[in-house]
DNA sequence: CTGTTAGCGCATTCAC
DNA sequence: GTGAATGCGCTAACAG
């Protein structure tokens, strides 16, 4: 229990193992050209007083933080804290230390955390622009001197890289599937349109009936179970009920759902389901719900991945390369067929 | 799009207004004494060249670095994610900036988490320690010359202050709720009976049932949905059946809840279920799952608050005093009444 | 192999 | 009101 008020020094060890604060600076960053019995003494020293280097003495020095910093909307959402868990991976990989804050989707507080970060010299940046389109952002970003990568949302008008999901042929093949069930009146739910993602997922919803010649029939105004159960409930008392709900998105997803289960539709007999973005309850819930599922980990990975190239100056000239050329990296979605859509039996 | 390789120093700043370092010192610390025209112009020069201040510099400074350090088990916990959010919060109140990092439960990893956050010189610790019981880690923690918290799972035999949800409690009253119902053959399912809070549930549990006068049957063998259907479908078919499960954790809750379903015992009129900690899932699958909910976001937010009061030399010494005094801060768990254990009716 | 020294960017005396 | 000088802990020349 050796409390002190001031953690010990690099020189304070340097003097108790009597040799000079550069030897003592060797062997912390592996002792190379030192001779083996003052490595050894001056570890025993080390681990004697409890030394850690200083971190913020060796950032000053012109080194790097070994530090990055990622801004997503929230902690708490699953899927970006699987992509921060991914990218931390990454970031330990390379010897980093990975910085995660939350801008709770606001404009205003995501500007600040990049402040924050920046002011903490994080040596690179990844980050869910809360507005793709905001253009604060974007003048702050390209301001920058370390690199950024941008996920799930791309920032348009910038050359920042970005690594997002497919979301426009997720969307459109997982159309094209419960076409190929055989359901003819599709109809696609969500409560945002705004949104980059969902912006792409009704134009692949779009591409798939259109393709096939079957109407298209969007509803964005699902933004609680109250506004599903109304939008839901007047569809099927309407003229020409659909067969096939398609949600863009997971609560949207789980309110349709319910009020089917409310509603005591079967499913997939009477009304099939298949959402985007798959969730926890999606699989546990009877029926099983079919969902569109994104790479999530992945994206954590590559956008930690293609940051690191950026720092080491482009490894990997290929992923670096590809991106300056041809804008966001996108990765394959992944239908996950379960009960709702009809492809397995409801009864578990 | 001016991207330089070297961010603007203070002292750049000062040359380009034409003052000197000290004045632009005082600038960016609120402005104190420094003339209206001079802070104008400065605050010009600053906004032009995208200055922000180099903390690396002022922590070597020997202020404090204005971050705090969680250490948890994973990122994509949602126990802990919770408890990270609200703890971001709490650290932004002051200022301050959560750096998280995930320490798989491997007491390994946690160490070197602790090391590295020490290293970057972070002014405190939150942690939810991989092995309450694990020496090293009180070894070190008692050196730490920073304050710590251990947030879950109290740190036995050391010090630092914690907070903990009262799993003892939560878990004799969830019991004495089933015995209440009329349950009488009432056994306790866990995967997992190390962990302290686990430990802490099965006395509760225990307590409860010693009470009433009812058998005591604990089953550990819960690993994963195979363990789960042995051991409950043998039961069932066993001489006295029970009338009502507890489970201890999520996944037991889970894996428990899914044998029922396939087993199509009626749930709560053949068998009863109730769960320790409340989770998504749970309020959504039919019939609805009744848990003991811990105070997540309370967790975090007090283990937050209790770091800070000692940053700041105990400004409630009442806090800090209990904590000093009677150990762990025990927070209030919380019923949650639903369809699985009979409270509501399980047709929605 | 090892020690001496000069800054890194900033806050802080202490003069002016 | 303002500025010049000093040192925080460390690393990277540059001697020895």
């Amino acid at each position: 229990m050796k409390k002190r008020t001031t953690p010990p020094t690099l020189s304070e060890v340097a003097r108790a193992a009597g040799v000079g604060t550069t030897t003592v600076s060797r062997v912390i960053n592996g002792g190379e050209r030192v001779s083996a019995k003052t490595l050894a003494r001056v570890r025993r020293v080390i681990d004697e007083l409890g030394y850690m280097p200083n971190q913020a003495a060796r950032v000053l020095k012109g080194d790097r933080t070994r530090t990055i910093g990622l801004i997503i909307p929230s902690i708490a959402d699953p899927f970006f804290s699987s992509c921060a868990e991914a990218a931390q991976a990454v970031a330990r990989a390379n010897d980093s230390l990975l910085i995660v804050t939350a801008s709770h989707n606001d404009p205003h507080t995501e500007l600040e955390n990049v402040n924050i970060l920046i002011s903490h010299r994080v040596d690179g940046l990844i980050l869910a622009p809360a507005n793709s389109q905001g253009q604060a952002l974007r003048e702050l970003l390209d301001r920058l001197s370390v690199p950024v990568v941008a996920i799930d949302r791309p920032v348009t008008k910038s050359k920042v890289a970005a690594v997002v999901s497919d979301n426009f042929k997720g969307a459109r093949s997982a159309t094209q599937h419960l076409i190929d069930h055989g359901y003819r009146r599709i109809v696609c739910l969500t409560g945002e349109s705004t949104l980059f993602t969902i912006q792409e997922r009704i134009r692949g919803y779009r591409a798939a009936v259109e393709a096939a010649g079957l109407p298209y029939n969007l509803n964005t105004s699902i933004k609680d179970y109250k506004s599903a159960e109304y939008a839901i409930e007047s569809m099927l008392a309407g003229a020409d009920p659909p067969d096939a709900l398609f949600t863009l998105k997971n609560s949207t997803t789980m309110f349709a759902f319910e009020v089917l289960q409310k509603l005591k539709v079967q499913v997939p007999q009477k009304v099939s389901l298949l959402g985007f973005d798959d969730f926890e309850l999606a699989s546990a819930v009877r029926p099983s719900i079919s969902v569109v599922q994104q790479p999530v980990e992945e994206i954590g990975r590559v956008a930690a991945e293609l940051l690191f190239d950026q720092l080491m100056g482009r490894k990997h000239p290929s992923l670096s390369a590809h991106v300056r050329r041809s804008g966001p990296v996108t990765l394959e979605t992944h239908l996950i067929r379960r009960a709702s859509c009809g492809c397995i039996p409801a009864a578990v």
